[in-house]
DNA sequence: GGCCCGATTTGCT
DNA sequence: GCAAATCGGGCCA
């Protein structure tokens, strides 16, 4: 069943952890890429000083995170990748999960389409937030996306028991005392984490 | 208009 | 282990 509006509109540190071990799907065409999210990273808004959204800034890269929860913001790092990231919280307040590893589940063939890579390590497919959405097509034309009502990009609900592991975020050494919040989730031992 | 830098990945040493 | 790749966003002039 399809995650609703309601699950989504919490901060963003519950619905990070609340987010692993649930299926997304990425529809290209009718044909169906199913995942299962395996690390995640909370962005805790106008305070966050890792955050885009820090002190409220509101751009055009950043607008989708001031919208309703649910929505997809997606952005453009290092020229050449795109990071997908989950709103959460309530409209006009800036909060965000980043999805930074997914266990392929079915599609598997489109994914190697869509991400062909010299590596013979399956988890190198999507042990990554860039190499996510390489493998799943999710670009820019994605950005504010409705996880909720939309038809490209959207989260089922999936129970299952693991245990969950917190750690600091990656590569934010810029946020001061915010580097060392343990806002980064991922379900242990699993292979698709990124490194 | 110009400059700096990044919520990353890859390939080479 | 480390630096290159690569370019849009944010900010200041």
């Amino acid at each position: 069943m399809r995650l609703d509006l309601s699950f989504y509109q919490k901060d963003a540190i519950t619905l990070a952890q609340d987010l692993l071990g649930k299926l997304l799907v990425r529809e290209i065409n009718g044909q169906k890429i199913i995942s299962k999210i395996v690390e995640v990273e909370a962005y805790m808004g106008p305070e966050d000083k890792g955050a885009h959204t820090y002190n409220n800034r509101r751009t055009e890269r950043t607008e989708v995170m001031f919208w309703r929860a649910g929505h997809a913001y997606i952005y453009i790092i290092y020229g050449m990748y795109y990071c997908l990231n989950v709103v959460a919280a309530e409209e006009g307040i800036p909060q965000g999960v980043l999805i930074r590893g997914i266990e392929p589940i079915e599609g598997l063939d489109i994914i190697k389409i869509n991400r062909p890579i010299k590596s013979r390590k399956i988890q190198d497919l999507t042990n990554g937030p860039g190499k996510l959405c390489q493998a799943l097509d999710i670009d820019i034309n994605l950005r504010g996306t409705d996880l909720v009502y939309g038809q490209d990009l959207y989260i089922l609900d999936h129970q299952e028991t693991f245990e969950t592991i917190a750690s600091k975020r990656i590569n934010i050494d810029y946020a001061e005392e915010y580097r060392d919040k343990l806002w980064r989730f991922y379900i242990k031992n699993n292979i698709f984490v990124s490194k």
